[in-house]
RNA sequence: CGGGGCGUGGCGCAGCCUGGUAGCGCGCCAGCUUUGGGAGCUGGAUGCCGGAGGUUCAAAUCCUCCCGCCCCGACCA
C-alpha cells in the first residue's frame, strides 16, 4: 500500500477525549475513530491489526477442531427468556421491539442462539463432541464505557462453544481450548498469563483467565515466584492458605466490655481512638443474601473477598446491606456493627480470625465498640472460612512460597458451562444405550479488538505504538526521503514491488513529505521493521533498516536486498520471540 | 444512577467571572524558499461559540431546561 493513497488521519496532539496510552495511540496513529459513546469505527490501519488478530485466532481454532459459524448479532428476546436471562441479564442487555411489537435484543453473546442451533440438528452421541466458534461484533450496554477499544459497548470477540457427551469429553475439550489459546497468544506476540479464575456455581479449576500482561491493566493477580510452583490467580480466586496456628477461639481472654466511640466509623478512625492496630480489630460486613441477612467477619486491616463469601453462601444475589438494613440488624448507624448480639441469619469469619482471642469490635449501639471479644465465648460463628482477598504478603497457596503481585488486562475467558444452558434449553441427545442426555458445555471467549489495545499497553514509548510483527497493521514501512529526487523514487518504487513480490505487508511512505514527518509517523504507527532510503544511501548502495522495538539501526546493501533483507526480518522476529 | 468536569473552525485550547458580535497554536489551500527526526516566509479559506427558551438596546459570555462527551464511584457472562 501507497501511505499517499492510503486512509491514515494521524493526529500530532493526544485526544482530550482520551485518557490511556492505547486509545490515545490508536486515535494519534489514525487507527480507529470515535462515533458515539464506546463505540468505534476500525480504519485501515486498525482494521488490519483487527484482521491479523483474527486470523491467527481462526488458525489455532480451526487447528483445535473447532468450526467456524456466524451467528446473528439480533436475537429474539423468547430465547433468552428460556434460559431466564432475558430477566436475569440486567441493562447491559440492549433490548428492543420490532415493528410487529416483539422483544428482541443485541447479542452480548451467544449461548442461547447457539444452544438452540445445536438442539435442533444434533440428536446422536455419534455426532457429539463439536466445537463452534465465531468471530463477531457484540453489543454489552456498559454502565461507563471507557478506555477507548479496552472497554467499548460495541467490540469485537471470539467465542467458542463446545458440546460434549460426557465429564470427561467435556475437560478434553476445555484442555484443547487451553491450549489452543496458549499457542494463539504466543503467536500475538504478547506476554501473557494464564490464570485461575472464579468459575461460580460449577466450582473445579475448570475456569482461566488469559491476562496480558502490562503495567496499566485494569486487574490485579497473584503469580507465584516459583515458576516450576506455577500458580496465578486472579485476586477473587486466589485462595489464602488456612494459617497453621492452633485454635484460639477458646483461648483465656478478659471479660467482654463496653466502650464509648463517639462518631467513630472505620477501622481507622477506631484504631486512632482506642490506639490499637487494626489487625486486632474484627471488621463486620452485613449483607443481604437472596432476601437473607447474614454477616461476614474479617481482619481489620483485611479485605473481604465477595466472590468467596457469595460461593460459600451458594446464593444468587449478595449485596451489601444498605443504611436501614444496618440499623435494623445493628440497631445503630453504619460503622459499629459486631458480631455480639447482632440480629442476622448466619455469622461467618475468615478463618484467619481463629488464630486469635481478644478483639475489639462493634458492639451494635451507637457510639459503642467492645473489647476483649473472644469468638467462641461471645459470639455464634456459623463457620470459618477463607473469606478474605489474597495480599502480597501471603504465601503461595499452593507450595507456600512467596508471590507477587502484577497488573494485567483480560483477554480471554475459557469456562466450563455443565448443564447450565443446556437443561433449560433441552439440549439433549440418545447416548449409547438410548437414553437421553443433556449435553455439557463449555465456552471460550477472547476479545479480539480489546487484544489490539492491550498489544499497544504492553508495547509503547513516547513516540508511539511497538506492534508486534505478528499483528502489526503492516509488518514492514519504507520510508523514500527526498522527494524531489527521481533516482531515490524510483529505486524506493523497485523495492516496494520487490518487498510485494516477497510476500511482505509493506506500507510505502511514498508522500512528499520532509523526513522528520515521515520518521515521526512511522514511529507513531509502530510498524515493527522500518526501512529507509535517501540519496545519500542510494548512492551508497545501502538501504537503513530500523528494528522499532529496540531501535537498532543496520544497513542492507541494495545489491542482493532481498536476501539482506529476509535475513534481517527473520531477526526481528526472533527479537520477538516469534517465528 | 450518584458526584465532578467539559462542549468555541478538522485537532488542541483561550475568551465567559466583569455582555458590545470571536481569537491563538497545529492542520488545510496557494506561492516562493527548504529537505535525514514534526521547516521558514507571504497570502488565504474554514465558526448557527452543543440545542431550545428566557433576560437585555445588545448574549459565546447572564438565567432555565434539554442533549452529548469525559473522569470518579456503584455495576460487570
Amino acid at each position: 500500500m501507497r501511505l499517499s493513497r492510503y486512509y491514515v488521519p494521524t493526529l500530532k496532539e493526544d485526544p482530550a477525549e482520551a485518557e490511556v496510552v492505547s486509545h490515545k495511540l490508536l486515535m494519534r496513529a489514525g487507527m480507529i475513530r470515535k462515533l458515539t459513546s464506546g463505540i468505534y469505527t476500525y480504519l485501515p490501519l486498525g482494521l488490519r491489526a483487527l484482521n491479523k488478530v483474527a486470523d491467527i485466532l481462526r488458525q489455532e481454532m480451526n487447528r483445535a477442531g473447532a468450526v467456524e459459524i456466524l451467528m446473528p448479532s439480533v436475537q429474539p428476546g423468547d430465547l433468552w427468556r428460556e434460559t431466564g436471562r432475558w430477566e436475569f441479564y440486567g441493562k447491559e442487555l440492549l433490548r428492543f421491539k420490532d415493528r410487529h411489537d416483539r422483544d428482541y435484543c443485541l447479542g452480548p453473546t451467544h449461548e442461547e442462539v447457539v444452544t438452540d442451533l445445536v438442539r435442533g440438528e444434533i440428536k446422536s452421541y455419534k455426532q457429539l463432541p463439536v466445537n463452534l466458534y465465531q468471530i463477531q461484533t457484540k453489543f454489552r450496554d456498559e454502565i461507563r464505557p471507557r478506555f477507548g477499544l479496552m472497554r467499548g459497548r460495541e467490540f469485537v470477540m471470539k467465542d467458542a462453544y463446545s458440546f460434549d457427551k460426557d465429564e470427561a469429553g467435556a475437560e478434553a475439550s476445555y484442555r484443547a481450548m487451553f491450549e489452543a489459546y496458549t499457542k494463539a497468544f504466543l503467536r500475538l506476540g504478547l506476554k501473557f498469563r494464564a490464570v485461575q479464575a472464579d468459575s461460580g456455581a460449577i466450582g473445579g479449576d475448570f475456569s482461566h483467565e488469559f491476562m496480558v500482561l502490562a503495567e496499566t491493566g485494569e486487574d490485579t493477580i497473584a503469580v507465584c515466584r516459583d515458576p516450576k510452583c506455577g500458580f496465578a490467580a486472579n485476586l477473587e480466586k486466589a485462595k489464602v492458605r488456612k494459617p497453621q496456628a492452633e485454635c484460639a477461639c477458646n483461648a483465656a481472654c478478659p471479660a467482654l466490655e463496653s466502650v464509648a466511640t463517639p462518631g467513630v466509623h472505620t477501622v481507622e478512625e477506631l484504631c486512632a481512638f482506642l490506639k490499637i492496630e487494626p489487625k486486632a480489630v474484627v471488621k463486620t460486613l452485613l449483607f443481604d443474601a437472596d432476601g437473607k441477612a447474614v454477616a461476614a467477619l474479617v481482619r481489620g486491616d483485611r479485605q473481604l473477598n465477595e466472590v468467596k463469601f457469595k460461593n460459600l453462601l451458594k446464593c444468587n444475589d449478595l449485596k451489601l446491606a444498605d443504611e436501614s438494613q444496618v440499623r435494623a440488624w445493628t440497631n445503630a448507624p453504619v460503622g459499629f456493627a459486631g458480631p455480639v448480639g447482632l440480629k442476622v441469619e448466619a455469622v461467618y469469619a475468615d478463618h484467619e480470625l481463629c488464630c486469635a482471642t481478644d478483639w475489639v469490635a462493634g458492639a451494635n449501639a451507637a457510639d459503642a465498640h467492645v473489647r476483649h471479644l473472644s469468638l467462641g465465648r461471645d459470639a455464634k460463628i456459623a463457620a470459618f472460612a477463607d473469606l478474605r482477598v489474597i495480599e502480597p504478603t501471603d504465601p503461595c497457596p499452593e507450595c507456600t512460597g512467596p508471590i507477587d503481585f502484577t497488573k494485567g488486562i483480560e483477554v480471554g475467558h475459557v469456562f466450563k458451562l455443565g448443564l447450565k444452558y443446556s437443561k433449560s434449553m433441552q439440549a439433549k441427545f440418545l447416548d449409547e444405550n438410548g437414553k437421553e442426555q443433556l449435553m455439557i458445555m463449555g465456552c471460550y471467549g477472547i476479545g479480539v479488538s480489546r487484544i489490539v489495545a492491550s498489544a499497544i499497553e504492553q508495547n509503547h514509548d513516547d513516540k508511539g505504538a511497538i506492534f508486534p510483527p505478528s499483528i502489526a497493521p503492516f509488518e514492514v514501512t519504507l520510508l523514500s526521503l527526498g522527494a524531489k529526487e527521481p533516482e531515490v523514487l524510483d529505486k524506493a518504487a523497485e523495492l516496494y514491488a520487490e518487498l510485494q513480490k516477497m510476500g511482505v505487508d509493506v506500507l510505502y511512505d511514498d508522500r512528499d513529505e520532509r523526513p522528520g514527518v515521515k520518521f515521526n509517523d512511522a514511529d507513531l504507527m509502530g510498524f515493527p521493521m522500518q526501512l529507509v532510503l535517501g540519496g545519500k544511501g542510494l548512492k551508497a548502495g545501502i538501504i537503513e533498516a530500523k528494528n522499532r522495538k529496540t531501535g537498532e539501526r543496520k544497513e542492507l546493501p541494495l545489491a542482493g536486498f532481498a536476501a539482506a533483507f529476509a535475513a534481517w526480518r527473520k531477526d526481528i522476529w526472533q527479537g520477538w520471540g516469534l517465528e
